[in-house]
DNA sequence: GCCGTTTTCGGCCCGACTGTTTTCAGTCG
């Protein structure tokens, strides 16, 4: 459940970095200067109350979906938003106004270096980092590794040989490390370790928490909880696991290790009776965890990972749905776990009713080895059929993409004759005739319109001149979604989790631009792509646009990826209504008719 | 520094593990 640093990736920030560093910047802004305000007062020994109220602001502000330059210019008092007080709100507005802030500029003349680097090391907290500073004059990650290797670290109070060198080691290990995992990674290393544990025979019940349930785009480490009522024997089980490369901790219900991959796992064994509350503690979020508590408090309960006690009495902790009907809620399914709303939703009734697996009828972004795919037409066909689906979009590269072997117009009309042919056949999902089209530079289209005027749907990707300011990147994407055929705009951001940043455009007004023409925007299932992910699907239901959950199919085994778009879709609160290929074929022909 | 269906003062989310302390602070999740 470890997050980065603590606070959520937050709507308001994604869609500023979407549309370009413009809308909620400011927000972004205050979020980076408030936690670090945090940090700096923390190490300087600060009334810890004062520390929390900037962490929790940062916390605040990063869930706002609306800019507080928007909100200043409106004259809304910034004092009504929660955890923001007469004084803080002065600071926003400062920083909206001069884009800084005196206290930060001032705490940072008082404790210079890498402060909030060396915070981020593990084992290393405000405390120690204070007496870093002022007992050894350690301010940046080389100071730090020096006075470990003369063992001046170890002399310290509170400081001891096996901390000094852990530190050392921290250092060393920060400058070649990957801190997250795309889900399919961690899906492997889950997959097994759960056979395992589940083999010792001492679980009455396990399920991985944290951030792979909750489905975000990346997991950092594993959280497993477990029933059971011999802790000692799951325990050993799980230290004994074959890929376990090393023990960070162990004691007699938790412990922690790295599996060769590098993962760290975190397992947390309790009572059968304690489950449920064990299964919300470890899912989280952190700040859903923080908001259900301070629920409970105020509620004169108290919430903990055993349960959910009034008086010291446990009323509520076997199951989840116990755990938040203690609290006057409904049950909130874990994409919706990250203190964005939800909480307000559930106790007014109106969480939405999250798209699931059984709604989707189809998939409308499948390859073939006609371009870059592995498998056939018909092996693809078949594969989708096995899949329960009711229609498949064969969506092939166009020519530009070389590398992809593109079709032309005459293999296009060719590969039509062959999807005709296997239509006729019965039997297998119907094949609607698409291609994957190119947004060329300059936002026109790789095939002439023609030829897509005879397909059943376009689909465009950009796949070229990601990193064009965002002022062109918005043309180039406007232009397109304008052409008469424009069905589906494909991965708009062109991501690949953790090796390219998601190019940069208004995506507000692109949704928008969408929006009007009656086209559609993808939710790419690729686990590297994930394009667009939660804070895009929650775009574009507000604006009103259709989501396309797709697998982007290159072989038969790949319209799994359909389950990761899918729980990216849950994640941005989308219902089946929302989603275009929950509808029935002919309604999918409706829908897609209009912007053909 | 924020906040109030016990409160405008006195609270502020909760518990396990480690390393260091010889009774617990610091860190982490």
């Amino acid at each position: 459940m470890k997050e980065p640093s603590d606070k959520p990736e937050a709507l308001a920030n994604e869609i500023a970095l979407a549309a370009g560093s413009r809308v909620g910047a400011t927000n972004e802004r205050i979020v980076a200067i408030f936690d670090e305000i945090a940090d700096l007062l923390d190490v300087e020994n600060a009334n810890p109350f004062r520390v929390r109220a900037y962490r929790n602001a940062a916390r605040s502000i990063g869930a706002l979906t609306e800019d507080v330059g928007a909100m200043l210019a409106r004259g809304t008092d910034l004092a009504t938003l929660p955890g923001i007080g007469t004084d803080l709100a002065g600071k926003m507005r400062e920083i909206a106004e001069t884009g800084g802030s005196e206290l930060l500029t001032r705490l940072r003349r008082e404790t210079p270096g890498q402060i909030q680097m060396l915070l981020s090391l593990p084992g290393l907290g405000p405390r120690r980092v204070h007496r870093l500073e002022h007992d050894l004059n350690v301010h940046t990650m080389e100071d730090l590794a020096a006075a470990a290797r003369e063992h001046r670290v170890g002399m310290l109070p509170g400081f001891g040989p096996r901390t000094e060198q852990r530190l050392l080691d921290a250092v060393q290990a920060r400058l070649d490390r990957h801190r997250r995992f795309s889900l399919d990674v961690a899906m492997r290393a889950v997959d097994p370790l759960m056979a395992h544990l589940r083999s010792c025979g001492a679980a009455q019940d396990l399920a991985v928490a944290g951030s792979y349930r909750r489905g975000r785009d990346t997991v950092g480490d594993l959280d497993i909880a477990v029933a059971s009522g011999r802790p000692q024997a799951v325990i050993h089980a799980f230290l004994a696991y074959g890929q376990t490369r090393s023990v960070i901790s162990a004691g007699s219900t938790r412990a922690s290790t790295v599996l060769m991959n590098d993962m760290q796992v975190d397992l947390r064994v309790v009572p059968a009776s304690s489950y449920g509350a064990a299964l919300v503690y470890l899912t989280g979020s952190k700040a859903h965890n923080v908001a259900l508590r301070k629920m409970a408090q105020a509620r004169g309960l108290k919430l903990n990972e055993y349960g959910v006690f009034r008086q010291g009495r446990k009323i509520a902790g076997r199951d989840e749905a116990s755990i938040y009907e203690a609290l006057g809620l409904p049950w909130i399914a874990p994409e919706l776990r990250e203190d964005t709303g939800e909480l307000d939703a559930a106790r007014d009734g109106k969480l939405p009713h999250l798209v699931e697996a059984r709604d989707i009828q189809g998939d409308l972004h499948v390859h073939t080895n006609e371009s870059d795919g592995v498998d056939s037409l018909e092996a693809m066909v078949m594969a989708a059929g096995r899949d329960g689906l009711q229609y498949l979009a064969i969506t092939d590269h166009s020519p530009r993409l070389g590398i992809t072997h593109g079709l032309n117009a005459s293999r296009l009309a060719a590969q039509s004759d062959a999807i005709d042919a296997l239509n006729a056949k019965g039997g297998l999902p119907t094949i609607l005739k698409g291609i994957e089209v190119d947004i060329l530079e300059d936002g026109s289209l790789d095939l002439p319109d023609a030829v897509l005027g005879r397909l059943d749907l376009v689909v465009g990707a950009i796949h070229s001149h990601f990193d064009l300011p965002a002022d062109k990147q918005t043309a180039r994407l406007l232009r397109a979604i304008d052409h008469p055929h424009f069905s589906i705009l494909a991965h708009p951001f062109a991501r690949l989790i953790g090796e390219r940043e998601a190019c940069r455009f208004d995506a507000v007004r692109v949704f928008r631009a969408l929006a009007e023409r009656g086209a559609c925007v993808e939710a790419n299932g690729q686990p590297r792509r994930l394009d667009v992910w939660d804070t895009g699907c929650r775009l574009a239901k507000s604006s009103g646009v259709q989501v396309s959950i797709a697998s982007d199919a290159h072989r038969s085994a790949d319209f799994r990826n359909l389950a990761w778009g899918l729980t990216q879709a849950r994640r941005g609160w989308l219902e089946a209504a929302d989603v275009l290929n929950t509808r029935s074929l002919s309604r999918l022909r409706a829908i897609l008719k209009k912007t053909m």
